[in-house]
DNA sequence: GACATTATTATGTAGCTACATATTAATGTA
DNA sequence: TACATTAATATGTAGCTACATAATAATGTC
């Protein structure tokens, strides 16, 4: 009688990275059939699958279909970014949110936003300016375009109270979303906003997000200098 | 007998995200069982198992044993960054990549380090400074701290010819990351390094990692001016 | 030999059962 | 009433079978 011990998915993927990282084996090599594996540890080709799914998912392995798994010749880091409403981003850190609604109107699809969407051609879109306080200090100021034939109700939304961040992201639940981040220098008018000097390092997360193939919103956050944007382990 | 059509995890997933979405169920509702709505759609639970497990892990609902499921009140935009190794990120920008070893020493560590890796008291450490190049101008610059006694085998790997990234991620798997992104302004230095002009915002990415509780590595790396970071959707 | 067709193969998914685990609700006892 | 113990319950996991799918390898035809 073997010894019928049950393994648990998670023992099993460390025990398969444990392999790859004492170099048993290495960048590139094809890893045995998930069957094998479940052979040589005693559990079921399922929980195999299992461990499998989670290393591929973190970049250390490769799976294809009849090709079998290969270990990634070139790991990468990947790392899960948490980016809450902003409201609760400032309650969370203790301070008092405030919002203020700066501008708001209708207007064609700029070429920049057109590119972030992959849009051929200009779309009649609501333009949004406004300001997330901390304690009544200026915390991020987002310039955020709405897709009105995705999102027609947003018209009727008071945003001088409510902000579209929150409206959306409470009533629109989006598919795709795409992120890119950078540094910038402040302009005059950040300065201005932001209350920030001429010339600060400012931090900016833009952030597109579809619903299928239908675009809803396409947006430029400016963080406040001092901003730091975490993972959550 | 009932129409035994196959129903995949990924449009059980789907039907569940349109309700909520559609407001059949709200922010803060219990859903339904697993059991219940497996009965409800004419497949297994395990089948709405896996459904659910994506919604959790995308953020959109909470889950929790005997608890059951709810629609969470503040939903979070989830974003996975992939970091490549600096060399693969250039070349795959089709340019070509160049390194410069510029200080290597074992110091005690320093407050900021020890702070990254929650340290109670300084340890041994190989402090590695180098820069990434991509078509012979600066690309990152890297201040790296490695802990000694993880991963003592780094003091016979010659830095001169291989960036400690590569060599790090090649051979030491990670269990944990921390990561840090920000913006900050260009110093004297950075911009002797970097060939910017002081006053640039830059873009900092910190990254430390651990093996279990042993710390690896703790890195401060600053892109050059105009650097951009993206999700892989 | 070039190309279309047909096996083969390893992963991916659906469905089932049984049991594990965490957490809440119910119950019993001082 | 207060607190410990026990039952109930929904999710989580392991194991199994059967079939789907994609990609490669083998084969056949011109």
């Amino acid at each position: 009688m073997t010894d019928k011990q049950r393994h648990s998915w998670v023992s099993i993927r460390d025990s398969i990275r444990e392999m790859i990282l004492n170099s048993t084996y290495g960048p590139g090599d094809k890893l045995p059939r998930d069957e094998e594996f479940a052979a040589q540890f005693g559990c079921a080709r399922s929980t195999v699958h299992r461990a499998m799914r989670d290393l591929a998912q973190s970049g250390l392995v490769e799976r294809r279909r009849k090709g079998g798994t290969t270990v990634r010749r070139d790991p990468v880091t990947r790392a899960t970014l948490n980016i809450p409403i902003t409201r609760l981003e400032v309650e969370q850190k203790g301070s008092t949110y405030g919002y203020q609604l700066i501008r708001q109107s209708v207007q064609p699809t700029s070429p920049a936003i057109m590119a972030n969407f992959a849009l051929p051609e200009a779309r009649p879109m609501l333009r949004v300016e406004a300001l997330h306080l901390a304690d009544s200090r200026p915390y991020i100021f987002e310039d955020r375009w709405i897709c009105l034939e995705t999102v027609p109700e947003i018209t009727s939304v008071d945003l001088t109270r409510e902000s579209a961040n929150e409206w959306l992201v409470r009533n629109r639940p989006y598919s795709r979303c795409d992120l890119r981040l950078y540094a910038r220098p402040g302009s005059a008018s950040d300065s201005e906003i932001l209350q920030s000097n001429p010339g600060d390092a400012l931090f900016v997360m833009e952030r597109t997000t579809w619903i299928g193939e239908a675009p809803i919103t396409s947006l430029s956050a400016v963080a406040h200098p001092g901003y730091q944007l975490f993972t959550q382990g």
